[in-house]
DNA sequence: TACATAATGTTATATTATAACAATTTTAAT
DNA sequence: ATTAAAATTGTTATAATATAACATTATGTA
């Protein structure tokens, strides 16, 4: 589970609107839905954005600039993240194997770099989609 | 090796300057340089950066916006990258690992997606900046 | 209380990337 | 060589993503 952060007002409508996506959404986007809420301008989403990567409870989809809630709650942080992506839909699904997870953990290249995390993307097609 | 590919001008300009540099180049870094040769604008170098992309001459790295020459003979296209990345540093090398890439190549999880394409980046410090 | 730290609000601006359209060059088939 | 299609280029404008700088307010904690 994740360690219990007290999410501060901004944040906690930030996380509450990315949670309940069924896809990944974009900064602008974000704060075009919460302009009703107070949140004017684009530095406020930023920061709560930032702070929420930072405790693990989104993660940016690098390729996408698009944030996705965690879902996977063996993590505490994203400090091992991997997602796969369907390349017709744009579906995003954080995928959750430990077999893959310790394979990367432990990946040791030649040149003797100390990772302390990763971000994998996976392009493709989804279920749906191979089918079209 | 690489299919070889007759750039055209544009292209040739912007890959020589990316092949040359020791680190990643922002797009507009690159516009920056290119100025003197005569691509002006934006697009030109957005362009050339996509089929230079297309065409597995360079690769993006996401999490920097930035593009780097391909360092792996073996690849015909940018299908399979996995980059290893030092946070004080920010020194790119790209990881040439047939382990890595058969491990991830050949990976399949639950939810039955078909991939075609992978992008995974290691974060952490390289051999000099851990001894600062 | 009072100090330090974190979060907020706000304006302005920097950075990254694409739309739209016209013109030119290259390619490849006749 | 001719010509039609495809790719590339040039250009202006604008969209989309992200941060700098600074003042203020709230929160945690000694």
């Amino acid at each position: 589970m994740h360690k219990e952060h007290n999410l501060t007002k901004n944040q906690q409508i930030i996380f509450d609107i990315i949670d309940r996506s069924p896809e990944p959404l974009k900064a602008y986007s974000i704060l075009f839905n919460v302009q009703k809420k107070g949140i004017k301008a684009p530095l406020q989403v930023y920061r709560a954005l930032d702070k929420l990567v930072e405790i693990g409870k989104i993660h940016k989809i690098e390729s996408r600039n698009a944030f996705i809630a965690c879902q996977n709650s063996s993590c505490q942080v994203s400090k091992a993240t991997a997602f796969s992506i369907c390349e017709s839909c744009e579906k995003v699904t954080e995928i959750n194997n430990s077999s893959l997870s310790k394979y990367l953990s432990n990946f040791k290249d030649k040149a003797g770099m100390k990772y302390s995390k990763y971000n994998l993307e996976f392009f493709g097609l989804c279920k749906k989609c191979i089918t079209k």
